[in-house]
DNA sequence: AACTTGTTCGGCTACGAATAGAACAATAGG
DNA sequence: CCTATTGTTCTATTCGTAGCCGAACAAGTT
């Protein structure tokens, strides 16, 4: 899984870090139960603090898709497996926001609104992440 | 429309009065040429900065959801006229991540990376936002 | 001319991002 | 059992900038 950071982009490094392991996952890229570098290891490999490293692997966790475990690090959820319905819908829907010419913010912003006025969905009582 | 604000949000004042207007547009609620009331009256009524009314307003006009012109007020852009398909193809786009548990923050990064992904889009030459 | 409305300028405050070091607690492996 | 590995917690500092604001300004309306 290669990884390219740019210190120059104004979106956070971590952030940047967490968005390109999600994107591998979400994919396929990276199967379930596959482990991911040490966070030590991959911060000095990166040029980054280890606690950049780590929060974004935090990020991940909280969203359910990878585990963290001390001195075994940090590994892929097995229940995530490529969800390929869900990346076609994602690109469908970015063709059709761009065919009204509605910027990313506007379509980011609308679907976060879409987020909380759906009432009483699984979504939002799901269990605490586990620590 | 109703707009209603909450101090104790996270997310910034303008960003919640943007969202608010912009999600009436979209939905048609608020037709093309219709007027928006004007930034420091709003802002007195919402308890509000001047400045956080029109920075709101701002966005939505490098949005191209509306146009700003002195001494004439905020003005719906005419070509807007209620994307129902693109509202609808939301929805389901949000009900989808649900069933998956994806979090809202994890749905908001992979469509942002996907904007940034498909390549030559016509939307990333559009003109500049009108001074 | 008077009024309305968005724009620009300057400044202030609070918060987030990133880094750093150190000590700590599970876990894995020999 | 002992040791190395690995994530977790804590405290702290530096730096940039996002958010909010007041006052003066400029374009347009009436």
């Amino acid at each position: 899984m290669l990884i390219r950071l740019d210190p120059g982009d104004s979106t956070p490094l971590f952030e940047q870090l967490a968005s390109a392991v999600r994107a591998a996952i979400i994919d396929g890229r990276v199967i379930g139960g596959e482990r991911l570098p040490a966070a030590r290891q991959l911060a000095s490999s990166l040029g980054v603090n280890m606690h950049t490293v780590l929060r974004a692997y935090r990020v991940l966790r909280d969203e359910g898709l990878i585990e963290l475990h001390r001195g075994r690090g940090a590994v892929v959820a097995v229940r995530i497996g490529g969800h390929a319905a869900l990346a076609g819908a994602i690109h469908d829907l970015v063709d059709e926001a761009k065919l009204h010419d509605l910027p990313e913010s506007a379509l980011l912003a609308l679907i976060s609104a879409a987020y909380r006025w759906s009432p009483s969905s699984p979504g939002v009582l799901r269990t605490p992440p586990t620590r």
